[in-house]
DNA sequence: GACCTGCTGCGGCCTG
C-alpha cells in the first residue's frame, strides 16, 4: 500500500470549503488513491457526491496550479452511458476548472453534439471531454486518433454497473485497453451503484491491473413499504395489472408532492396513466407518461417538468431508472414485481436524491403472490443480497468491429494489437487462433464471402500494418463502419404520426403489422385509429371508438433474479411454519392457507408437484422457483423427455415461480418422482433438441451480424425495415452454415443462445438442486392458488410452438412405427 | 377465483 499523504488534495478541499462543503471520508480516500496514481472503483448510493470525489482528485493531480503556457491536449475523459447524463455531468465538471485546472477546457461529444462544435473539436479537442462509449469508439476510428487521444491520462466511467454486463461495456474495455497501450500509467476510475460483485467489476474495468475499491458510506435511510389491498383475502390470485390498487395508489399520490410510478412494461404504464386520470380528471396536465417509445420531445418535456417540480406524478418504465437527478421526487411507487433487488434499490434511489434525505419506495403488488414477493424483496434488500453482473466472454462480433475501428484509426500491427486486446478483461483468454480468425474475417469476410469486395474491409500494407485502404472501396467501408459503430441493436421501429403531421412516438414494426385499417389502439395515453403504413411511418388519426387494444411491444425478458427467487421461497417456508411476521405475509395469509389446504406450501428442500385432471387434459405443475427463463428451458426439457418415454403432446406455461405441463394423455409421475427426468446426462443435446435451438440461434445471429458489420442498418433518416434486416442476416446465417461452418460468429450465436436465452448454467444448477430435493406429488381437485396463474398464463398465450408440436407429432409417428 | 407483462441504452452518410 503506497504511503498516503495526510492531505492528498489541499486545493480540492479548499475549493469545497469555499462552497461550505466538507469532504466526506470516502472522498478523501479516493483523492489519496488518486494522488498515489492508482486506479479504482467507487461504490456509493446516488446523490452522495461521487462525481466530485472522483473529479476533484484527478484535477488536483493532473493540472498544475499555474496556467500552462498554452491549453494542453486532451487529458481526461468522462464516459457515461446516456446522452442526458453526459450533458448534465459536463455542467457539473466545468465548475471547478477555473480554480483547480486553470487553462483547461471542457467539451461534450455525443450524438447530440452540433456539427459546428464537432468540427471545432476535430481541429482541437478540449482538455477534458465528456462522451459516450459509442462516441469514444468513433474518435478512435479517426486517422489521427493516436495523436489526439494518446495524451489521455485519466478516464472516468460513470454508472459502470450499467455497462459492465453488456457488449457496450466490452466496447469500453477495448477502448481503455487502447488508451492504456498509449499511456501505461493511465488512471481509470469507475463509479458504480450497488452490485453483488464489486471486486470483479473493478477488475474488469481496470483490466485486471492493480486498483483499489472505495466504499462511499453516506447516511442514507431506505424505507421500503407495501401498499396492502383492502380485503386482502379476496385479492386476485393472478394478473399483473393491479387495477384493484387504483384507489389506494391515487390516495398515496394525493398525499405526496411529486412521485414516480414505475411499471414493468410500456403497456402497463399506458394503462396506469389512464387509470390515474380516470380517477382524478383534475390531474390532467400534472400527471405524465414516460417510456422508450415516446417521442424525444415528449420525454424531454416530462423530464423538465419533473426537475421543475411542476408534475404531480410520472408513470414510467426503466426509462427513468438512470439519468438526470430529479430533486423534487419525494416518493417512488413500484407497480408489480421489481424482479430484482438491484433494480429495486436503483428505483428507490430516485427519490430523496440528496445526501441526508431518505429514499422511500412503496411496493404495489398486482396479485396475492406479489405480496409474498414484496416481503421477500424487502428482506433481501435490507440484507444487502444484490445481484451480480458479469462481463460477456470474448464476444467476437465486438472484436471484429473494434479491429475495423482501429484499422481506420491509424492502422495496427497484428502482434501488438493481439497483446493490447488481451488487456481487455473480456478477451484476457483470447487465443491467437481466434484473433487471427477475426483478422482474416475483416480481411476477406471468411471462407464464404471472399468473392464480395464489400466484405474485404481491411488490408495489410507493405510495412505490415493493417489499415482500411484509401480507395473508393475503402472510403465506402469507412463510411458504413462509422454509421454502424456500437452494440445496441434494436428492432426496426415505425414512427407514429397523425395524418395532420404531429409525431407521437415509435412502435415496433411487428405490432403495427398485425393491425388493419380502422383498428384502434392506445398509445402515448391517446386512443388512436390506424390508417396506413407508408415510408416507415404508421399514420393514425384520433379514434372515435371507445375501446382499443393496448399495444404490446416485443421487449426483453425480465426473469426474477436468483436472489429474489430464493428470498420468495424463504418467505414460503416462513408461512409453512406458521410465521406471518410481516404485513405482506399476513395479508397473503388466506391465499397461502388455501394453498396449504388444497395442496402444500413449497419450501426449500422440497419440490412440489401438483397434478390434476380437467376437461383440458392432464395438468402437471412444478414449482422450482428459478425464474421464468429457466422454467421455460426446464418445461421444454421435461416435455421432451416425458414424451420420449411415452408419446404425448404438451402445452407449456411458465412464470417466475413455476411451470405447467398440460398433456393430452396421462403423464407418468415416476420419472419426476425418482428424479430421472431431472438427470444431467446429455443435457446439452436434450435442451437443443427440445427447444428449437436453430431458430433461436438464427434470431441471435441478427444482433451479431449487425455488430460485426455484416449487415448495414441503412443511412440515417432512411432506416431499413425489419424485414430487410432479417432477410440479410438470415441469408448470412444460411450461407455461413453451408459454406463456412467453422465461422466463429455462428459459434458465438450458439453460445449466446445457451448462456443468454436458456441460461444453461442456471438450468444445470436447478436440475442439480431438484435432484437433491425431496419430491412431493399432490393430486388437486381444484386449481391451487399457485397453479392458477400458470393456467391463466397458458390461456393468454399458448406456448406450444408449431415446431414443438410438429416435432412431437413426428416423434409420435416414429415411436408408432418403431413398435 | 379466472385475463391479458415483458425494459433500457447510441450512433450517423452523401450530394449539390
Amino acid at each position: 500500500m503506497p504511503r498516503v499523504p495526510r492531505d492528498p488534495a489541499p486545493r480540492a478541499r479548499a475549493w469545497m470549503a469555499a462552497r461550505g462543503w466538507t469532504p466526506f471520508d470516502f472522498q478523501r480516500e479516493v483523492w489519496a488513491a488518486q494522488a498515489a496514481g492508482q486506479s479504482g472503483l467507487l461504490h456509493a448510493t446516488t446523490g452522495a457526491g461521487k462525481t466530485y470525489a472522483v473529479w476533484l482528485g484527478l484535477l488536483e493531480r493532473l493540472a498544475g496550479a499555474t496556467p500552462p503556457p498554452r491549453a494542453p491536449a486532451l487529458t481526461a475523459l468522462w464516459i457515461t452511458p446516456m446522452r442526458a447524463l453526459a450533458a448534465d455531468s459536463a455542467a457539473a465538471l466545468a465548475a471547478p476548472l477555473p480554480d483547480l485546472a486553470p487553462g483547461w477546457t471542457l467539451g461534450l461529444r455525443t450524438g447530440d453534439t452540433a456539427s459546428a462544435e464537432r468540427a471545432r473539436q476535430d481541429r482541437r479537442l478540449p482538455t477534458a471531454l465528456v462522451t459516450t462509449p459509442e462516441s469514444l469508439s468513433l474518435l478512435l476510428s479517426r486517422p489521427e486518433a493516436a495523436t489526439a487521444l494518446g495524451g489521455v491520462r485519466a478516464v472516468v466511467v460513470d454508472e459502470w454497473h450499467e455497462l459492465l454486463g453488456t457488449k457496450r461495456g466490452v466496447q469500453v474495455q477495448l477502448a481503455l485497453a487502447r488508451l492504456r497501450r498509449w499511456r501505461p500509467d493511465l488512471q481509470v476510475w469507475g463509479m458504480s451503484a450497488t452490485l453483488g460483485n464489486l471486486d470483479e467489476a473493478r477488475a474488469v474495468l481496470c483490466g485486471g491491473g492493480p486498483s483499489v475499491g472505495v466504499q462511499g458510506r453516506v447516511d442514507k435511510t431506505l424505507v421500503i413499504d407495501t401498499l396492502i389491498p383492502e380485503e386482502p383475502g379476496r385479492y386476485s390470485w393472478a394478473g399483473h395489472l393491479g387495477a384493484r390498487m387504483q384507489a389506494p395508489v391515487v390516495e398515496e399520490l394525493a398525499r405526496s408532492d411529486t412521485a414516480l410510478v414505475f411499471t414493468n412494461t410500456r403497456s402497463q404504464a399506458e394503462l396506469w396513466y389512464q387509470m390515474l386520470l380516470d380517477a382524478r380528471p383534475d390531474w390532467a396536465g400534472q400527471v405524465a407518461l414516460h417510456h422508450g417509445s415516446l417521442d424525444k420531445s415528449v420525454r424531454e418535456w416530462v423530464e423538465q417538468g419533473l426537475k421543475g417540480g411542476q408534475l404531480k406524478a410520472v408513470v414510467a418504465t426503466s426509462s427513468l431508472d438512470l439519468g438526470v437527478d430529479f430533486l423534487p421526487v419525494q416518493r417512488v411507487l413500484q407497480i408489480g414485481s421489481a424482479k430484482g433487488v438491484a433494480r429495486l434499490l436503483q428505483r428507490a434511489g430516485r427519490s430523496g436524491h440528496a445526501p441526508g434525505r431518505p429514499s422511500r419506495l412503496t411496493l404495489v403488488p398486482t396479485n396475492t403472490l406479489e405480496l409474498v414477493e414484496a416481503a421477500a424483496v424487502r428482506a433481501a434488500a435490507l440484507a444487502g443480497r444484490v445481484e451480480s453482473r458479469h462481463s460477456p466472454e470474448q464476444p467476437l462480433d465486438v472484436l471484429v468491429q473494434h479491429l475495423v475501428t482501429v484499422a481506420l484509426g491509424g492502422g495496427f500491427d497484428a502482434e501488438a494489437l493481439y497483446d493490447e486486446v488481451r488487456g481487455a478483461w473480456a478477451y484476457r483468454h483470447l487465443s491467437r487462433a481466434a484473433f487471427d480468425w477475426a483478422l482474416a474475417f475483416c480481411e476477406r469476410g471468411g471462407d464464404s464471402l471472399t468473392a464480395y469486395p464489400d466484405y474485404h474491409r481491411i488490408a495489410r500494407a507493405e510495412d505490415g500494418r493493417w489499415t482500411v485502404p484509401d480507395t473508393p472501396q475503402g472510403r465506402a467501408t469507412a463510411r458504413r463502419h462509422r454509421l454502424g459503430v456500437g452494440t445496441i441493436v434494436s428492432d426496426a421501429a415505425l414512427q407514429v404520426q397523425y395524418l395532420n403531421g404531429a409525431r407521437i412516438g415509435t412502435i415496433e414494426e411487428g405490432f403495427i403489422g398485425r393491425l388493419r385499417r380502422g383498428d384502434c389502439f392506445v398509445f402515448a395515453g391517446r386512443l388512436l385509429e390506424f390508417v396506413r403504413v407508408q415510408d416507415m411511418t404508421a399514420w393514425v388519426k384520433k379514434a372515435t371508438k371507445a375501446k382499443g387494444a393496448v399495444p404490446t411491444w416485443q421487449g426483453g425478458q425480465m426473469p426474477l433474479s436468483t436472489e429474489l427467487a430464493d428470498a420468495v421461497l424463504a418467505q414460503m417456508a416462513e408461512a409453512a411454519d406458521g410465521r406471518f411476521h410481516s404485513p405482506e405475509l399476513t395479508a397473503a395469509g388466506p391465499m397461502l392457507r388455501t394453498q396449504a389446504e388444497r395442496s402444500a406450501l413449497p419450501r426449500p428442500g422440497v419440490l412440489l408437484i401438483e397434478h390434476q385432471r380437467s376437461r383440458e387434459g392432464h395438468h402437471l405443475c412444478l414449482y422450482p422457483f428459478a425464474g421464468r427463463q429457466v422454467h421455460l428451458g426446464l418445461a421444454s426439457l421435461l416435455a421432451w423427455r416425458l414424451s420420449r418415454a411415452q408419446a404425448n403432446t404438451f402445452s407449456l406455461s411458465v412464470n417466475d415461480y413455476g411451470l405447467e405441463l398440460l398433456g393430452a394423455e396421462p403423464v407418468p409421475l415416476e420419472p419426476l418422482l425418482d428424479g430421472s427426468a431431472f438427470a444431467e446426462d446429455d443435457l446439452l443435446d436434450h435442451v437443443l433438441a427440445s427447444l428449437n435451438a436453430g431458430e433461436l440461434a438464427q434470431r441471435r445471429f441478427r444482433e451479431i451480424a449487425r455488430i460485426a458489420g455484416l449487415v448495414f442498418g441503412g443511412y440515417p433518416g432512411a432506416p431499413k425495415s425489419l424485414k430487410q434486416l432479417q432477410a440479410s442476416s438470415s441469408l448470412f446465417y444460411d450461407v455461413f452454415r453451408q459454406y463456412d461452418p467453422g465461422n466463429l460468429l455462428l459459434d458465438q450465436a450458439r453460445r449466446e443462445v445457451l448462456s443468454h436465452e436458456l441460461d444453461l448454467a442456471r438450468l444445470r444448477a436447478v436440475l442439480g438442486r431438484l435432484r437433491g430435493w425431496r419430491r412431493e406429488a399432490v393430486a388437486l381437485s381444484a386449481p391451487s392458488p399457485l397453479s392458477l396463474p400458470l393456467m391463466v398464463e397458458r390461456l393468454r398465450e399458448r406456448l406450444t410452438t408449431e415446431q414443438l408440436a410438429a416435432r412431437l407429432e413426428r416423434l409420435l409417428r416414429e415411436a408408432e412405427a418403431g413398435r
